[in-house]
DNA sequence: CGTAACTGTATACTGCACACGCAGTTAGGT
DNA sequence: ACCTAACTGCGTGTGCAGTATACAGTTACG
């Protein structure tokens, strides 16, 4: 039913995202772009956070009205998509060095803690489905990448993909969360303190175990990171060994 | 410098959850109560998504007005505290069965994926810190305890069993956001058609394949889920043989 | 050179969380 | 018996979101 030069409808920001908005002649010109919006919605979410980025902080930040940024930008999920995209910026000339699979995969991991560690409101985002966006897509195709010769099948390597992104993100979530909990580094008592208080041996014996005899080692959220990582990439290295 | 009796500031909400809440003595009867405003914001949560739901949306359901709610919760954070531990009710009584610490963990993160399931909004919940309220650390106190006899060191089941939640959560995270994506059960074509529409050759060899290769196996959700479930214990499985 | 397409903006509307203060209700102290 | 402190429920009001709409000015095409 749909002529063949009708476009299919794509969801929110993707059309802008893959080159696919008109662009039209007439008028004035522009005086903001896509991307300068964008920018500054970056720069507003790094600085203050993204429970601080309203239109208004962001039209302020460029200089122009609240109502002028909706001439660029549908709506703010739309801007939403723009900025998550736009954290995947320069996957395109990514090259991922490293002698074994494993090498590879740890570095596109890191590669990827390392973003949201720059770019924190990442971990608060809605994040609508799998990524559709082109530099998204090309951060996974590099992940792809990193197991070339593995003989797994493809579609068990973006499954792989998948679960290492997902534990990251998880891992950075708890991380800023835990973060933004003690306001001012005055070392509040966080986790472990509060659970000596509130456990009692009957209901919780493992726990009140874990909590009264911890302070040996203060690891740190790295080592946590890690720890799961390499769980994760033991069980590839059976996978690949199964076959 | 504090006093021993004063009591330590506990975040948002947990001093309703582990009953350290005053409740005095005069004045007139309350005419609701935590439970029922927890409970009729799950069930508005449930039925209309967490976007719908708001303070002046809760209090209908409970037919009262919408500040009579604020002498029962701090505010909507903390109501929201409230409800995900509200969602983890009924840990306590949980027995968790089978042969081996494979068949229970896989046991306990199915569970975890049944709640999640009936309660989506969980996956939207701006989850803060690790869990510091009773059931859902009960819960993890029974995650614990699925490993009982392994030998594996405390710590390193509690990371187990950090790593196994963040990637069921993660998981159910994107099911979801997919189901919400394609409004009417409209079959709309989703990940793989748009997939196909965007991907050149050259620029995603690896995505263009997977895209065009698939239709062999229409796997599901499910599926999904327990493939990369298997990977997380097949790693549990070389540290515990490790030692 | 008229007009269609476009841009920036002011105004207005809606829904939200929540501060505040008031009126009525109960239980203890005198 | 009664005063009063402690409490509950509610109406009002505030400030901040996102965004619809209409309008005036600007540019390029026919």
């Amino acid at each position: 039913m749909t002529a063949p030069d009708t476009p299919v409808p794509l969801p929110p920001g993707l059309d802008i995202l893959w080159g696919r908005r008109p662009a039209g002649r007439r008028g004035p010109r522009p005086g903001l772009s896509v991307e300068s919006i964008v920018s500054a919605a970056v720069a507003v979410a790094d600085r203050d956070g993204l429970e601080s980025l309203s239109m208004a902080r962001v039209a302020a930040e460029v200089g122009f009205t609240t109502m002028s940024l909706y001439r660029y930008v549908a709506n703010k999920d739309e801007l939403l998509q723009l900025m998550w995209d736009a954290s995947a910026e320069g996957a395109e000339e990514l090259v991922i060095e490293g002698d074994t699979w494993r090498d590879r995969l740890r570095t596109w991991s890191g590669i990827q803690r390392d973003v949201l560690a720059q770019h924190p409101w990442l971990t608060q985002m809605p994040m609508a489905a799998p990524p559709m966006a082109p530099n998204s897509l090309t951060f996974v195709e590099r992940g792809l990448e990193t197991m070339d010769g593995t003989g797994l099948a493809d579609v068990d390597k973006l499954r792989i993909i998948g679960l290492i992104s997902s534990y990251t993100l998880s891992e950075a979530r708890m991380a800023n969360d835990a973060a933004r909990a003690r306001p001012e580094g005055v070392e509040s008592p966080s986790f472990e303190s509060f659970l000596r208080l509130l456990l009692d041996e009957e209901r919780f014996p493992r726990l009140y175990g874990i909590a009264w005899s911890e302070p040996s080692s203060p690891r740190s959220d790295h080592e946590d990171f890690l720890f799961g990582l390499d769980r994760i990439l033991d069980g590839v290295a059976a996978l690949i060994g199964d076959r």
